[in-house]
DNA sequence: GTAGTAGTGTTATAATATAACATAACTTTT
DNA sequence: AAAAGTTATGTTATATTATAACACTACTAC
């Protein structure tokens, strides 16, 4: 069995379960004060439990905000091809599920012919509901 | 004219002229340190001249390094829709000239049939020098 | 020539992330 | 079940990245 499903440790567990709970992208410190309570004290604990998520296809981190999101597809089998949309009114950021995009970044080849190992991709716009907001 | 093709100012100039002097990215604190003899101090005045040499398009972060690269383009037009490929032996990270790709990306709709203001798109691999390194 | 905007200089501090070390728990093999 | 190997935990301290806030200067534009 490859590492990604591998069951949970007791503090990755606790981890994810709180960015589960968030619809939006959560920061480590703010995971970290949220779970206190459950016995996690440093930041350290956290930020390994977060490596092994993202490791795993739990968790994708968003580069462009030091943020944290629980990926929602079952088994992420590919924790390196991630595409986001997200929004810079209301920092909300989405997986976009595009087969076309990922089989088009996945098998993209430099000018050399050479294909990557990964890629993240993140598009910025004010979201639907934002966009209400303002009208 | 708009705010890309304005000069630069001191710091801008001296901080665009390090980045430039490097072919990797660099990060701001080095930066900073590399520039202490011309007169800049302290990180607000790196930090500063970035977001507008960001803006201006002169140069590009690379998000998940926290660094900084210049734009090989003479008048860069589209600051906030880059595509690197980046190298994670080497940490190296050049940007990708591919017209079809960048007009993919530019025109890509999500399922709303919503257009985005921008994107950054991060390949990750091993680059050419880092592979015969290897062999 | 004064009002508005962009830039500078400075101190302090916030926010993000890792090093390093000691210990514990779980796995695999013998 | 004991030893060895690996993964996880707990903890302290510190490194790295980035911004707030304030005082002041310089450069447009009318």
């Amino acid at each position: 069995m490859d590492n990604k499903n591998k069951s949970l440790s007791k503090n990755q567990k606790i981890v994810l379960d709180f960015i589960q709970k968030n619809k939006k992208p959560v920061k480590a410190y703010s995971i970290l004060s949220n779970v206190q309570k459950k016995g996690i004290n440093a930041p350290p604990q956290v930020y390994r439990a977060l490596d092994k998520l993202i490791e795993k296809g739990k968790v994708h981190k968003v580069e462009s905000q030091n943020s944290f999101v629980a990926c929602k597809m079952a088994n992420c089998d590919t924790p390196h091809a991630t595409i986001f949309s997200i929004c810079y009114e209301c920092d909300n950021a989405s997986e976009i599920n595009d087969t076309k995009l990922f089989n088009y970044l996945s098998e993209f080849k430099d000018s050399s012919g050479s294909i990557f190992d990964g890629y993240n991709l993140e598009f910025f716009g004010t979201c639907h509901s934002c966009k209400k907001t303002k009208i």
